[in-house]
DNA sequence: AATACTTTTGTTAAAAAATTAAAAAGATTG
DNA sequence: CAATCTTTTTAATTTTTTAACAAAAGTATT
């Protein structure tokens, strides 16, 4: 099954000029759909043309109904040039969030907006494919209340944690079964579907969206209930060979340590992530170490949360604030090693832990000065995410539509 | 002062049409420097061009004295394609490699064959620059000798270890001063200069001369008196915001190790590299550990070297065996590391230390199956280069010429 | 082994497309 | 309001592609 959706293919049975047509229209589209209205010639900076032809190409994408003209830009004292900008209808892209407790909906229009709000499913990921009717369903409602054409929408990006593969659209570690779960989920839809690793989807957000989008090199940790990396190089996103890179949280720190669901024991996973920090927060309230703690869960430690943790340091809890500093230290000798490895312009950090900045930040800062090679640690700008939580939906559509745009 | 052997420029100031042209020119001799002669249809697939357009430039290029043809190709069932190749003497570059305790200089035509040997003089790197002039008056020789016009030579790469920054210049390390060394060079040369870190240009010979040719995610290690490593993502040498990216051998490993001469302790490079090997070496000597190795050296532990070690295992020696077994297993240790954030294809070792690979490669793989997890580590290929000690003269040479010809 | 057929490459001229350069149209500035 | 600046339009020119054909070489058939 072939969905047709995609418009300007660039297939080899085509004659050249059209070849090359298409891929500078679909170049012009990304763009648009990037970085807004512009001018003609702002578009011949990137699209090598003169602006005869460029003007031309712009036509015949009005014509088509993919974009419009809106009015005129700015000049620094000259004629004004048209704005050009890609029609909020001539297509739409649908991201999904699926999360350890929850998976989250919205739609994007070709404008890049959100014209949906995050609708949000209360849903626990499981490890086979049980729950995927459920979102299918809860996705295929949204569509119907907004009364969207199926042929408009170009596909959907789903985002998701665990070890995934999205040229062969499997998960290695939930939502496992025969088929790979992207065929599944494209059988369903009956739409082109994207599956990717929500620390990937982060990073690719930052990369287009957030603050490394001048930037060329830069790491960017999601800091939850895991511990996911994401890898920017050369100013693209960094997969590696099966789509399994950035497996940070799995780096060995410890030695006779904790044993992780990982199979391994002493991972960063196991001292330093949302999952360690419950952990030991639990172990905490048993013991009594921490009244906060204690207050804000009524004392019953199965109800301690990430965030209670992070609450109650911004409370002044001493036993949340001193865990957090831990936490900081191992992620500082574990950013150490990438620093030392890919020597970033930055390290962007995010995920709930993130919120906890004021307290992990500088023994984050003070690991790196003790491990790390200061021609390298010294510069390094290390910040958190402006993006939010929900940057893996906006990630996932932005890579979806790509994906689409640039397979010839 | 500007160098002007590098023909087909694309500045702005030419028309649209010419950009273009220079700009498929030079991707076409690139090719032929890296890949030899080709049929006009073969360089079709990679600059998409209408075979009218393409004969054009190659005449073009033909009679400007950059290419030549060369009889006919093969066919499998039709008129035989009429082959092109780069002119031998269309352009020469020269390729320097400044190691610890020596230097070579080898050139390189326009078909990328040495012309010449591995010329090699026995110096010593120093942390000044007192040594360019040496470097320089050896090289001018050899370029005397084989009576080539100075306008010929495209440039000179050279490779050298240290934190290098290819982009200003500069080495951190080694052969300070207040200039740029490469600026130092290129006014003593009156050419074209380009410098890297050693691990980077092995690296870069591998992709494109070695075994990571067809591969477009692959890791180098260099396993030398320190350890280098060299990143090859999405097809590309990766080398970080200053170049300084694959500083492998300071990761922090060992709890209150050995100081580092980097000035932190416990780096891989204390336990795992030629100087670590050859440490421990003189330590077993000095306390009659080990009799074959001592009959090496004539029992006097300051002439030990890395390939005294290698040779003594090579013989049966128990000593210098389960030393090297000990370095692979802190070596894979680290590559366990590696392999859990860049999940390459393969890793490709090289160095003096590689050419003991049946003593370090079984603990390697040993200690990735203890450290990582599978889905990642299994299937990886470890493999020793097979391009010998002098791949980074070619490296840094074809690196020099890429450079030359993609700057537009 | 001679012949016809197929396949691939190279050439050519007509057709199409893209660029250049010049002119026109707007907009800003002093 | 003239001078300047920038974008858009237009037309002429140049460039590139297309497509048809010729050439060369291998393959199959008789």
């Amino acid at each position: 099954m072939n969905f047709p959706p995609v418009k300007y293919s660039s297939d080899s049975d085509m004659n050249l000029v059209e070849q090359k047509n298409n891929s500078q229209k679909r170049k012009i589209i990304k763009h648009l759909f990037l970085y807004g209205a512009m001018a003609n010639t702002d578009l011949g900076k990137f699209v090598k043309l003169s602006t005869p032809k460029i003007i031309s190409l712009l036509n015949e994408l009005k014509n088509e109904g993919m974009i419009e003209e809106l009015g005129q830009g700015s000049s620094s004292g000259g004629r004004r040039p048209n704005l050009y900008g890609n029609k909020e209808d001539a297509f739409y892209i649908v991201g999904i969030s699926i999360n350890i407790y929850q998976t989250s909906v919205a739609i994007f229009n070709a404008k890049n907006q959100k014209i949906t709000g995050d609708h949000i499913l209360p849903l626990t990921i499981t490890h086979g494919i049980s729950i995927i009717d459920t979102i299918v369903q809860f996705t295929e409602n949204i569509i119907q209340e907004k009364q969207i054409a199926r042929d408009k929408i170009w596909g959907i990006g789903i985002e998701m944690p665990g070890l995934v593969d999205s040229e062969t659209g499997i998960n290695k570690t939930y939502m496992v079964s025969k088929r790979p779960v992207a065929e599944v989920f494209r059988k369903k839809f009956g739409m082109e579907v994207l599956i990717e690793n929500d620390a990937k989807t982060r990073a690719f957000a930052e990369l287009r969206f957030g603050a490394a989008q001048s930037k060329r090199n830069v790491l960017t940790v999601h800091l939850d209930w895991g511990i996911g990396l994401g890898i920017i190089v050369n100013g693209k996103l960094y997969k590696g060979r099966d789509g399994f890179a950035g497996e940070f949280g799995h780096l060995p720190m410890v030695d006779n340590g904790i044993l992780c669901n990982c199979g391994k024991t002493g991972c960063l996973e196991t001292i330093a992530s949302g999952t360690a920090i419950v952990r030991m927060a639990k172990e905490g309230l048993k013991e009594k170490r921490s009244s906060l703690l204690g207050q804000l869960v009524d004392n019953d430690p199965e109800k301690i949360e990430i965030r209670s943790v992070v609450q109650a340091a911004n409370m002044g809890d001493q036993f949340s604030i001193s865990m957090l500093a831990n936490v900081g230290q191992w992620l500082g000798k574990g950013m150490a090693y990438l620093i030392q490895i890919f020597n970033p312009e930055s390290i962007i950090l995010g995920g709930q832990i993130s919120e906890a900045s004021q307290f992990i930040l500088p023994p984050i800062q003070q690991a790196i000065h003790i491990f790390c090679n200061p021609e390298l640690g010294n510069e390094i700008e290390i910040k958190v995410s402006e993006l939010g939580s929900q940057s893996g939906i906006q990630g996932v559509a932005a890579l979806l539509l790509e994906r689409v745009l640039d397979k010839k």
